[in-house]
DNA sequence: TGCCAGGCTTCAC
DNA sequence: GTGAAGCATGGC
């Protein structure tokens, strides 16, 4: 166990962020997190104090990275105009959100997956292709499962694979395996090819549109300045802003933006106003 | 019970 | 290139 004070960083707000579907309260209070094939512990202690149930060494060369602690998103608070009062709104509300560093190919396939369900329903998906095809491990006397290797999930017919509420994503993720695991998909590769490149080669990919494609450059590769806009961002964007958002004010920080108005638009608080900017 | 969900592919035009 | 239909399943 280790302990940190690390200011703007709130776990229930990233662990409620829909970024990541394996990130769940405790009841013994804090959040469990597995990824990267590990397991983490995470509590809130209060006065910006936190405790991971890991080694310095491991936090500093896996989660310092997946929380991206080295960012500072201050800046964007600056870039928002006066009249903005939904993003303001946004930003004060999900104050202590992270960005995710996610593994590219889990992240792949939960947002696969993901198209026309709610984030419960992911959830459930996602655990069940654990429960099902991962690798069992163990952590303090806690085990868990690994989510599944391209490797594990070539092969396994879409019967199998839609015992896991895949629907008729089934097709989906296993082309995608079977793409991986022939080399014809390359994360190393993807993060040095550009947004641009990147983006058309995930769209190339069957099942995996714009908004899809956006998750995946923004959550697993890196690319801040993706902007996914799922049902929930087109309606803000017609909502609050007559469809003309105006992106390049934001550049560099379009994914972050995004995540404050997915998670302030989702919010109880939110859907009881009227728009904000009107 | 009906609507909707971190959408995409297919097909007609 | 654009727009509509169809899609599996579960949460609310």
């Amino acid at each position: 166990m280790i302990y940190k004070e690390i200011p703007d960083f709130d776990i229930a707000k990233i662990a409620d962020s829909g970024q990541c579907f394996r990130m769940n309260p405790l009841p013994s209070g804090g959040y469990s997190v597995i990824a990267f094939g590990r397991y983490l512990e995470v509590r809130d202690l209060g006065s910006g104090r936190h405790s991971f149930s890991c080694t310095e060494e491991e936090f500093d060369t896996i989660w310092a990275d997946y929380f991206d602690l080295d960012s500072d998103y201050s800046e964007i608070a600056s870039m928002i105009p006066p009249d903005d009062r939904f993003l303001k709104a946004a930003l004060a509300y999900g104050h202590g959100m992270r960005l995710l560093r996610q593994d590219p190919w889990e992240t792949m396939v939960s947002f696969i997956l993901s198209q026309r369900k709610n984030i419960p329903a992911i959830k459930a998906s996602v655990e069940a292709l654990c429960t099902r095809y991962g690798e069992e491990a163990a952590c303090n006397q806690i085990t868990y499962r690994s989510f599944p290797t391209a490797e594990r999930l070539t092969g396994i017919g879409c019967e199998d694979l839609r015992t896991c509420s895949l629907g008729y994503r089934d097709k989906y993720v296993a082309e995608a395996a079977r793409q991986f695991e022939a080399g014809q998909i390359r994360f190393d590769e993807l993060e040095k090819a550009g947004f641009d490149a990147a983006k058309s080669s995930l769209k190339g990919m069957y099942g995996i549109g714009d908004k899809v494609a956006d998750c995946i450059l923004l959550f697993g590769l890196g690319y801040k300045n993706a902007f996914p806009e799922d049902t929930w961002i087109k309606k803000i964007l017609e909502k609050e802003y007559a469809g003309h958002f105006p992106k390049e004010r934001y550049d560099g920080h379009l994914g972050m933006v995004q995540q404050y108005m997915f998670y302030y638009a989702r919010s109880a608080e939110y859907r009881m106003l009227a728009p904000l900017n009107s």
